[in-house]
Order: C-alpha cells, then sequence, then structure tokens
DNA sequence: AGACTGCATGTTGACGTGAACATGCGAGCG
DNA sequence: CGCTCGCATGTTCACGTCAACATGCAGTCT
C-alpha cells in the first residue's frame, strides 16, 4: 500500500491558511512571518516585503486564539451588565467601547438578562470561560452583594456606578456633588425647600444622590419633605408628579434623572400646573432629548465618556501593569435650561 | 552539571491551572478532565465526582484561547456599529446579546467611533484579527457602498437595517409598512394630507419610511408636501418644527423617529399650536419615554428585540450549519396615544 | 472456551503562534 | 589576521485542549 491519497478530510470548517503556509509562500521561516505580522523592526526590508506580499496574495489573518494561547492575552475586556436600555449605561459603554478599540482592545459583551440570584450567578460562571483579560462590572450593588459571587481569582476588575467600591477599584460619577449642585440651584432661586423624585431604594446612585439632596437640605436649614420613590421609568415619574401636582406647597422638584422628569413635566401640564411659573423641575443625566422637553429641562449633566474612558484606564493599568489604581470620581455640571424659575411670588 | 533547578522564570502573568494540574490532582489522564469538562457521558461517576472535585479545588477554568484554537470555533459573534447612542441601535444590541447568550455565544463589539471612510475601512481591517465566528453589521448602507470594503471571505454576515442586502442576508423593520401605518392613521382621521420630517438622505431607514409616506399619500390621492430633511436628533426636530408651525395649513405631521417628533412637539408649544386640536404628530420607533412626551405620542413601535433574535438565528445558522438564510422583514404596530386627533375644523 | 462487544480510561499528536535559543555572515578593531 | 560584535534569519518547543486511536477489562453469545 502506498501512500494513500491523503484525502483532506477536514469535515468542519475550512481554515485560513497560517503562518506556515506564508513561510512557505515567501520562502522565509515561519519566525520571520512571525516577526513581521508583530511589527518587529528586526527584519530586512526586502524580507519584509516579501512577506506581506505572501500575506495579502494568501489573505492571511493571523489567528487570534493562537495568539491568545501563546501570549495569554487575549486584548478582550469583558463588559458585564445589565440591560443595555439605560441611557447612562449605553453612554458609558459606548465610551468603554472606543476608549478600550483605541488601546487596542475589543469588548466582550456578558450581558445578565435578568437581575436574578440565578442570572447573575450564571453571568459570573460563563466569565470563567470568556476570553477577557479583565472585567468592566456595571451592575446595581445590592446585586452584587446579595449573590456573594465569586469573581475568578485573579481576574482584574473595575466597578463602575456601585459599591463593593472596598473590594475593586470603582470609577464612578459625583452623584452627592450633582445632587447638591441641583438642590442648590433650586434653593437659590428662593424655594422655601425642594421635593425629591428618587430613584429605587437599593439602587447605589439612587441613594447618594437622594441623600446628598437631603444634606444639602438640612445645611440650608430647609424643612426635608419625604421623599418619593420612583423606578427610574417616565411612567412612574408620571404618576408621582401627579400627587406632587396636587400639594400647592410644592414648587420645587429635584428628579433622580431625566426620564422620570420627563413624567413629572407631563404630569404638571396635564394638572394646569405651570413649568416653571409655578413649579420648577430639575433632572439628572442630561440626555440627549433632556433640551428638547417643553420646557427644556434643567438638569445635571453626567459624563459618561469620562466614566467610560477612566474605566478602561484603571483596569488597562492593572492588566498591564498589574498596578492596582484607587477609586476615581467624575465631576458633574448644572445644566439650566427653562425648567427652572423663581418661586410664584 | 546537574539538573538545574528549573527555575520558575514565568515572568509573565500567572496562569491558571490547566487541566494537567486537574488530571494530576484527580489521578487521572488530561482526556478524562477535558471529558467531564466538556460532559460527556462515557465517564464513570465516582471519577466525575473525583475530576470535578480537582477542578474546584484547584479553582481550574478551562482556557478558551485553547479551546478555540483546537476547535477553530470562538463560539463569539462580531457586532460592528457605529456610535450606541441610538436608541434603536441600542436595543438591537440589547436584544442580540441576550439570543447570543442563550446560544452559547459571546458578542464582541467592534466599534467605528467616526463614520469616516478610514475608520470603516479600520473596522472591517481589524475585523481580521477578531475572534469571532461570524459577524452582524449595523452600519448605515452608505458607508458600507462607498467603502468598498472587503470583508474576510468565508466570514459569515449578517446585515441589520442596511442595504447591501444582496450581497449577505439582512434582517429589518418592515420600514414601508410602518410608515404606511403611520400616514394612514392620520389619513383616516381625516386630515387633508400629511407632512413629513425626515431621516438624513443618505440613511436607509428614512429614505424607505420617506418613500412608502409618499407613495401612501398618492395612493390616497393626497397632495404630496416637500418632505423636511432632520438629522434624527429632537434639536433639528424642533427646528423644523418651528417652521411647520407658521404654516396653519399643517395640522398632521408624520415624524421619522420619535426624537424628532419630541422636538416638534416641543416647538407646537412654543408656537402656541395645540397638539392633538390643532396639529396631529406622530412618530416612528415608541421609544421608552414616548408615552410620556406632552402629550403622549402616537408613534410606530419597532420590534428590536425580534429584530436581534432574527439576526442572532440567522447568523447561527450559517455559522454552525453553513446554511445561508434569505432575509427577513420583522413587523410594525402602530400604537395610538393622544398626540393624534381629527382636524380642526 | 473462544471470540467478540461495550465501556471507561489512557496515549499521542496537532491546532498556530512566538519566546528562547541557535546559526551564519559581514563589519570593525587591535 | 583573527577575534568579536551586531544583525538577519532559522530551529525548536511549549502554550492547553481535544480528536483519534489505543488499551484493558467485564460481560455475552455461540
Amino acid at each position: 500500500m502506498t501512500t494513500t491519497n491523503q484525502t483532506e478530510a477536514l469535515p468542519l470548517r475550512r481554515r485560513g491558511p497560517s503562518m506556515a503556509d506564508v513561510a512557505r509562500e515567501a520562502n522565509v521561516s515561519g519566525q520571520t512571518v512571525s516577526r513581521v505580522s508583530n511589527g518587529r523592526s528586526n527584519v530586512d526590508a526586502d524580507t519584509r516585503e516579501r512577506v506581506l506580499t505572501a500575506m495579502r496574495k494568501l489573505g492571511y489573518r493571523p489567528n487570534s486564539a493562537a495568539r491568545a494561547l501563546r501570549s495569554g492575552r487575549f486584548h478582550s475586556i469583558g463588559v458585564i451588565m445589565f440591560t443595555l436600555s439605560s441611557f447612562g449605561n449605553m453612554r458609558t459603554l459606548d465610551a468603554i467601547a472606543v476608549a478600550a478599540a483605541d488601546a487596542g482592545y475589543s469588548i466582550t459583551l456578558i450581558p445578565v438578562p435578568h437581575p436574578t440570584q440565578g442570572e447573575v450567578a450564571g453571568a459570573f460562571d460563563r466569565l470563567s470561560e470568556e476570553a477577557v483579560d479583565g472585567v468592566i462590572i456595571i451592575v446595581e450593588a445590592h446585586l452584587l452583594d446579595e449573590n456573594d459571587v465569586e469573581l475568578p481569582a485573579g481576574l482584574p476588575v473595575v466597578v463602575v456606578d456601585s459599591t463593593a467600591g472596598d473590594r475593586y477599584p470603582m470609577v464612578d460619577t459625583d452623584q452627592a456633588h450633582g445632587a447638591r449642585l441641583a438642590t442648590e440651584h433650586l434653593l437659590g432661586l428662593g424655594h422655601r425647600t425642594v421635593w425629591h423624585v428618587a430613584g429605587p431604594e437599593r439602587s447605589y446612585s439612587a441613594t447618594h444622590r437622594r441623600e446628598a439632596w437631603e444634606q444639602t437640605l438640612r445645611a440650608h436649614g430647609a424643612e426635608v419633605p419625604a421623599a418619593l420613590v420612583g423606578d427610574w421609568s417616565s411612567e412612574s415619574g408620571h404618576a408621582i408628579g401627579l400627587e406632587l401636582a396636587k400639594d400647592p406647597e410644592v414648587t420645587a422638584i429635584f428628579t433622580a434623572n431625566d426620564q422620570m422628569a420627563l413624567g413629572v413635566l407631563r404630569a404638571m401640564h396635564e394638572s394646569g400646573r405651570a413649568v416653571p411659573a409655578e413649579v420648577s423641575v430639575v433632572g439628572f443625566d442630561d440626555m440627549e432629548e433632556s433640551r428638547s422637553f417643553w420646557p427644556p429641562l434643567t438638569t445635571v449633566r453626567q459624563f459618561f465618556g469620562e466614566v467610560g474612558r477612566r474605566s478602561v484606564e484603571a483596569l488597562l493599568s492593572e492588566v498591564e501593569s498589574g498596578e492596582r489604581e484607587g477609586s476615581t470620581l467624575v465631576a458633574t455640571e448644572l445644566i439650566v435650561r427653562e425648567s427652572t424659575a423663581r418661586p410664584p411670588a
């Protein structure tokens, strides 16, 4: 029996050309191809050209799996998050993706469809199998606490907008600063006090905004009305706004996000209370649309892009040099538009 | 010279335990560990337990790079998109991520920060090095056409909301159907004709919506006013709305997305034209906030989740069985709220 | 009893890359 | 002139996994 005809059995996917193929084509060793592929300087210009030509001719593309196996680096950052359908998360993710791309990393999304115990734990389990060098977590704090999930040891982690800042480096918007800005703006206009439409009880940012609102009120000797708790949705803002509209004492409202502010605005219109003539409203986030609300919304701008950028920076610092950074706060800015004015005389 | 002390030089990152370590710990061969790791059935219950224990003890996690190298599969889907800061894109991405996770795939984001020639080409180049089994492209059509970018041959592709449906399978919302629904709704209420605030000239979905609006008008023998072109932003909707508000003939406006509709609404309020008593407005998208606009917006709901799910389905069908599917259209639904009414008598 | 089957488990090698370690050649220098 | 140094290039091997092919053992059938 002579050499059987070597039937190219490969029943699976056709693999692309490898370094060896390029090497053969260019008449060099595989190592030289590797050097060219990685842009090393110690290759003769002629040789380099020959290799590049061979690469183009064969349509060679480096196999990232082999590369990762060899180097232990995936050049990818995992991002664990719940729904993307939140203005802030999305903006943050966008910035993370861009910052990562600039640094030569790609983003692997690890969604947690439903924030139940099991799902969260599942996401973290799955994480073990993901090809990532580090992880950025954008998840409501209490879910991290309740699920005492164990992150794979040795995996660099940065946490955004959440507690757990004691365990991991954290990047966050300066919630308290923003809330103070909003509250003082209203107080400064002459309002006796400021009502607050808060986010969900267990949300990290909601809690911080609420506490800062309360502290600011106290610091100014203003009465502290009970906070009204919403769920971030414009719908909940609307429901709460309807209640608030009934009380003629209410002349200033600080809403924990723009979406709820939108609902409040609608409630005021429906109740025939003029904004800002009778009632002033301040939001939080400065989403794209806020300037087109009716009236255009005075709000606290968050720099999501900055948060994303800093997260990547902090994470990559740990990934690449092992240096774990401390936590960072990103400032906020008050954007005054037309939904606030002096209280009615 | 005796065996030098084998200094564990590894200067780079500490690697986690490998199959070999687990095998040693559990006193089995590496292959058996592999079998357990992949849930094969042909392993004795005792042995399996022993291996699992060893895995836990050592904190073993499979190396996906090695796995991918061996199998040629990354179990990851690349998503190429511009800014995430668009309501629709984000919702679609969310659905894609969830659908992919359900199928055991993760998502690798490949952002294209600025839609310039170079950037797009760059993203596609980078793609060559990405560890993905297939790609979903969510990019404005004209950018694909203008950049005659070459996708790596043999890489399965699905295109969302774009042309290029001739080259690749496409999944899209039935734009025309939605626009017809909106236009007919207004006509049905008794409006003489319907004005249109369109999206950017070269946007695929904007064009389809606009064409369908025009055709519907013609089909009903209604006069076709010139379309006014915005850029999707609420700000542009506001500017156009201000113009429209000046013309007392205008009683019905179909806006190509909800954000521009928000701007139109604000313009009407500022101009003292009542919605819907004097002017009716219909949007497109049904974003979360639309129900809380003032007045709540009648709009065309898009099922982004469905688009995402179908994209993944189509892509994975090609990835896993090589079967290339045709293009799909996802229906839309008209959501009637309070921004539309019969024209003033 | 002998051959054969089915199953758990082990051994070998290859996937594509790149670090570490050769090799080989010409220039520079005492 | 002989030695060394610098540089381009080549060779070898391991990264961790899993398919393919052994091996070995307990039943089962004729």
